[in-house]
DNA sequence: CATACTAGTTTGTGAGGCAAACTAGTATGC
DNA sequence: GCATACTAGTTTGCCTCACAAACTAGTATG
C-alpha cells in the first residue's frame, strides 16, 4: 500500500517543508508570502509540523516587532526526504 | 502555490489511478488487492473518481458473477499526467 | 430452507483544512 | 492621551471527507 506520510502529504505542508528544504531557516511573513497561506492557516499548520517534530520554532524580536523563524529539524528533512522517495516510487511506476 | 489535484491527491485513489494508468482496465477485485483497500473504501473512492470523471464503470456479469471493470478515462489520464507533473515540479524544486 | 460466501454499497463518526474572528502589541493622528 | 490603524500571530466554527463497520443482494452448499 502507499503510506504516505500524513503530515507532509497535505499540500500546503508539502509546500512549506519543500521550501525550508532549500534555506534552512525563514521568517513567518516570508512563508506567508512564499506559500499564499493566511496567517491562520500558516499558524495552524506551521503548528501540525511542530507537533509531529519536523520544525522547531523561534520566537523572537526584530527591533520590538515580534519575529517568528521556522527551521526543518532533522526529523523533518528525513521525513521528507522518505516522503519523496516513496513518491517519485508511486509516479513513476506509473510509466 | 500548491494547488494539487485533491482528487488525485489522496493516497488511495493516487495509488488507483496509477495503477490503471498502466494496466488500462482492472476488476473491482484486482485493484482491491493490489491497493489494499477495504471493499467499502474502494467503492467509495472509486465512486469518487467517477464523479470526477476520471474513471468509467461498466458492470457486467462473469458467468452468474457480477463483474465490475474499471478504466481510466481520458480526462482521468490527462488529470493523472498534469499532477505528477506538478508533484515532479514541487518535490525537485527543493534540491 | 439455513448457513456461508462473493461482490459490492451505505452509513456513522472522528479528524482536519480553511476562512473568519479574535488577541496583543506598536505606530500614527488629532 | 485616546482612538484608529497596522503588524504578527492564534483560536474558533463549520463543512468536507477518509476510514471502519454495518448493510444489501445474489449464489452456492449442506
Amino acid at each position: 500500500m502507499a503510506d504516505l506520510d500524513r503530515v507532509i502529504h497535505e499540500p500546503a505542508r508539502l509546500l512549506l517543508v519543500a521550501l525550508l528544504r532549500k534555506i534552512e531557516r525563514a521568517d513567518f511573513v516570508f512563508l506567508m508570502n512564499e506559500s499564499g497561506l493566511t496567517r491562520g492557516n500558516l499558524s495552524s499548520h506551521l503548528s501540525k509540523l511542530e507537533e509531529a517534530g519536523y520544525v522547531e520554532i523561534e520566537k523572537t524580536y526584530r527591533g520590538k516587532v515580534p519575529l517568528t523563524l521556522i527551521g526543518l529539524t532533522k526529523a523533518g528533512r528525513a521525513a521528507f526526504d522518505n516522503y519523496r522517495k516513496q513518491m517519485n516510487g508511486l509516479l513513476t511506476r506509473a510509466g
